[in-house]
DNA sequence: CACTTAATTTAGCCTAGACTAAATTATTCA
DNA sequence: TGAATAATTTAGTCTAGGCTAAATTAAGTG
């Protein structure tokens, strides 16, 4: 059994290396900076990692995980986003808290309650933030949706998944109907990386900015 | 925050004192058993929670949980029989397999997700064996139920707690119809710590051994 | 090309909580 | 009372995973 600091590091090593602007290699300070510690005890867990196969280790270069590093990662990335949708379906929590929540719950978690959430929740294939939920033997999809911010005025969109990273965020969009499902077309788009302006189906109008729309994934509406 | 395994150490250490048979302080070999553990570590473990003012350490003599230590242990108790209980009823397991769950578990559930279990089960007074659930502010019912191998021979009696202590005989329970609530008569007592003969309401007679019928406690019915 | 700076690694240290072996204390029994 | 035994504590190690400070490497600029 994987510690929970070396799980820990394998889910923020794959998501920084899925990222929309991820480089080939994850760099060392990048993860000591997501997984707030000091480079020197990231550098040190990452030979921990090299040691255990979980990934490829080129000095000063990065770090890239082998096929079981990712299976790992997907098995603990699955834990964390059917914990995510329970506590919200099941338990009533909103999606800004969910992640804290289920942070600390899937490393204490057995494959048998696992397997009886996924089926209290009908088997999802997307979670709480509208993420693919990877399947237990280690597949994941990948949805091509458009960010928010890149469609262009008069454009309709259903929006699809939504960065989960500030709970800050996630609680505006909440409160602007900027949810999972809901249809919107791009009123207006200022230029300069200016404000967007929304119509959002059934709720009027929104403006919002530039790095809002960059944490929104969409499916454009021919 | 304390240590998961100051939380361990300090709910073996209230549920040995509070065992039927508990001496008025609680020995380091027991402390280890139960932890398993080596004598050595707990002693460890002792001098670090005296330090802390969670038990009182009278060398070579025991221990003794000071008030701010009870309070603490019954805490986790809570924590632990809320999802013992949530575990049974929300997730279909077993009352033989709850334990082990929530023994991971409950170092990582927030209050708020005490809370909101707590609420889901319409909250609860007993866990899933029948145990007391300390309430919030650190009240615990003391139940006098009797053994059921205390009971003479025509007694009946309604089954209200089992010793979660073996699963193996929870299971064995299960099987035999002896779950709570079930309502039972002696119709034979065989001399010797010999075996028991059971009226098992609508379920015939059974015949059980005197460690099961130590593990089982209940209401008399007069 | 040499120099500066930023990123990374190395070296050495710390803490929690385990362990074993040895020393100490308590208890029991002749 | 004294010896044997059982329980407990002390002393000294170990491992995981942090940390800081110092050394090294890579990258960019005059």
């Amino acid at each position: 059994m994987l510690s929970e600091a070396v799980q820990d590091y394998l889910k923020v090593i794959y998501k920084l290396s899925r990222a929309p602007e991820a480089a080939a290699m994850v760099s060392t300070t990048l993860i000591a900076e997501r997984m707030e510690v000091s480079a020197a005890s990231a550098t040190n867990m990452i030979k921990k990692l090299a040691e255990l196969r979980l990934l490829e280790h080129r000095p000063y270069q990065g770090v890239e995980l082998t096929p079981s590093g990712v299976k790992m990662a997907l098995e603990i990335v699955r834990h964390h986003r059917l914990l995510e949708l329970y506590l919200r379906q099941a338990l009533g929590y909103n999606w800004d808290t969910v992640d804290a929540e289920a942070e600390r719950l899937e490393h204490a978690i057995s494959e048998d309650f696992e397997d009886r959430i996924d089926e209290a929740l009908g088997f999802p294939t997307v979670g709480a933030h509208g993420e693919p939920i990877p399947t237990k033997d280690g597949n994941i999809a990948e949805p091509e949706y458009s960010r928010l911010a890149d469609l262009r005025k008069g454009q309709r969109a259903c929006i699809r998944q939504v960065s989960d990273r500030d709970p800050e965020l996630l609680r505006y969009l909440d409160r602007s109907g900027l949810v999972l499902g809901t249809r919107i077309r791009i009123s207006e788009k200022a230029p300069f990386r200016g404000p967007i302006r929304l119509d959002v189906f059934e709720r009027g109008e929104q403006h919002i900015g530039l790095d809002v729309a960059e944490a929104i994934y969409v499916d454009v509406i021919e």
